[in-house]
This record gives C-alpha cells, sequence and structure tokens, in this order.
DNA sequence: GACATGACATAAC
DNA sequence: CGTTATGCCATGT
C-alpha cells in the first residue's frame, strides 16, 4: 500500500535523530520529502511500533511536549529526554541549543 | 461518503 | 505571553 510509505519515510527520519537532540514535527516531515504534513508525523508516531523507535525525541515547534500535560506518555517522554541530557527551562527545550540540524549531532555546550 | 478529531505549523493580531 | 484562522490529511465514527 502506497499510503504507508510516507510512514516509512517518517519513521526513517525520526531513527536517524541522534541521543541528546530533538526534531520537530515539522521538521522531521521537510526531512521526510512531505512539507506542510506535520500531522503526519504525529499519526505516524501513535501507530509506530514505539520500541523500535526514539519516538520521544519529536516534540513541537515550541519545543514542548505534545501531549497531555501529566499523561503517562507524557512524563514517560519527559523523563526519556532528560535521561539523555535534554534540558527542560519551564516545560520547554531550548530548540537552538538541543534541535537536531542534520550535520552536528551532538549538542552545542555554552 | 460526510463529519469530527488530532503526538502540528505558521501567520496575524 | 494569548487567540484565531488556515492548511494538512490519516483515522475513526
Amino acid at each position: 500500500m502506497a499510503l504507508n510509505a510516507s510512514f516509512l519515510a517518517i519513521w526513517k527520519v525520526v531513527k536517524a535523530i541522534p541521543p541528546g537532540r530533538v526534531a520537530t514535527y515539522g521538521q522531521v516531515a521537510r526531512l521526510a520529502g512531505l512539507p506542510r504534513r506535520a500531522r503526519l508525523v504525529g499519526t505516524a508516531l501513535n501507530e509506530a511500533p514505539a520500541a523500535s523507535l526514539p519516538w520521544h525525541r519529536v516534540i513541537n515547534a515550541q519545543g514542548r511536549i505534545s501531549l497531555p500535560p501529566n499523561s503517562p506518555g507524557q512524563r514517560e517522554q519527559r523523563r526519556r529526554l532528560r535521561e539523555e541530557g535534554v534540558v527542560f527551562v519551564r516545560g520547554r527545550v531550548d530548540l537552538d541549543r538541543f534541535g537536531w540540524r542534520a550535520g552536528s549531532d551532538s549538542p552545542l555546550l555554552d
């Protein structure tokens, strides 16, 4: 089915996000060759085999986790990110420091 | 098929 | 900081 091609492209990009870095839904969509389809990324992650994907490294453009506050998933995602060294400030991640830029795989330490 | 929903993004006010 | 509007489209009812 042609439909899954999009999902596969998305999963591929997500798998490429290095530990300790995050990517936004829109960014993942673009890198997957699906511009303007950020929502599809959310859907793809929802349907994805969580065990085989670093789904927690995908957050929204505001640097926030897009799961309901206080939900198990939200806490899990925050826990995993913090475990990788991603810092939350007032519930937000500074994308300038932890955002994934293709070509640089380590966080900028100032 | 019509309609509502949602792990989103961007722009405008 | 916030709200509204619009684009997007797979899924579920």
